[in-house]
DNA sequence: ATGTCGTGAAGGTCACGA
């Protein structure tokens, strides 16, 4: 069988419920995993996702910031949400699909690393230090339960450009947060926590630019096309051989009342 | 190129985070 998984920062998920059903319904994912759902779990959208065809759904939210879900065709078993940087914040959940009964399970953990703020200084900014300070958590948390010594995805909004490729301009945007050396290194970490595999440029060389956001400001998002790849797919490297297509559906970004991040599917064929 | 969004708590607009 194949299993495609998407991943998506929704951008608040009660405002873009309507954005969620056109994309399923026109790429049909079997699990979606999102992030900056920005509700309460009681104020999630749980029937809009059944009447989609989602009857699985695992959510970790809180009021007005951050927040993850997964939502999913096949069962969900082993709900998770882990806690980083002991501040209370929704930004992990973590949830096992079997796409085959004969085969062993795919354990999946959806998440969203902090943005940041803007001054690139741990210093000054107390949201850069959270942020570096995530990543460093993450990554001995991730190293040391060995996830990707089993099959497993990591996805999700990780707020970090690290290729030179995943920016529009690399020097230009050198200290600006999400492509700083430090980030762009810490990142390489938790990457390296695994062996992780990079299954979005399994697909497109590490020259070619490849990105999933463009901001809000830009008066033309496509004309002046000053993205980046904030939203990343790793695979174990287990999987890695299952890996059977990827797309970033940029045309998302265009539509009534967008999300500034575009969705991100992988195919895994089994 | 400091511009545009979403949320919440007010209160008919602003602060904050992104």
């Amino acid at each position: 069988m194949r299993l495609t998984i998407a991943t998506w920062n929704i951008n608040s998920v009660r405002l873009r419920i309507n954005l969620v059903a056109r994309f399923v319904e026109e790429w049909a994912p079997d699990v979606i995993c999102l992030q900056e759902t920005k509700c309460r779990d009681s104020e999630f959208p749980l029937s809009s996702f059944h009447k989609l065809g989602y009857p699985h759904v695992a959510i970790n939210g809180q009021k007005g910031y951050h927040g993850v879900a997964i939502a999913s065709k096949l069962p969900l078993t082993g709900i998770d949400r882990r806690g980083f940087c002991e501040k209370g914040d929704a930004r992990h959940l973590a949830a096992t699909v079997t796409p085959d009964a004969a085969r062993a399970p795919v354990r999946l953990h959806n998440f969203y690393v902090p943005a940041g703020g803007d001054e690139p200084d741990p210093l000054i900014n107390p949201k850069f230090a959270h942020k570096l300070a995530f990543l460093d958590e993450m990554a001995a948390w991730m190293g040391a339960e060995t996830l990707a010594a089993s099959d497993a995805i990591v996805v999700g909004d990780l707020n970090i450009a690290p290729l030179e490729a995943d920016v529009w301009s690399h020097k230009a945007l050198l200290s600006v947060v999400s492509h700083t050396p430090i980030e762009v290194e810490k990142l390489g970490l938790v990457l390296a926590s695994g062996p992780w595999v990079d299954a979005m440029r399994r697909y497109v060389p590490a020259e070619e630019k490849l990105y999933t956001w463009w901001s809000y400001r830009a008066r033309d998002w496509a004309l002046s096309n000053r993205g980046r790849r904030l939203d990343h797919v790793w695979v174990s490297e287990s999987l890695a051989p299952r890996l059977g297509g990827m797309q970033v559906v940029a045309e998302s970004r265009g539509w009534e009342r967008p999300s500034d991040h575009a969705p991100v599917l992988v195919h895994l064929d089994f």
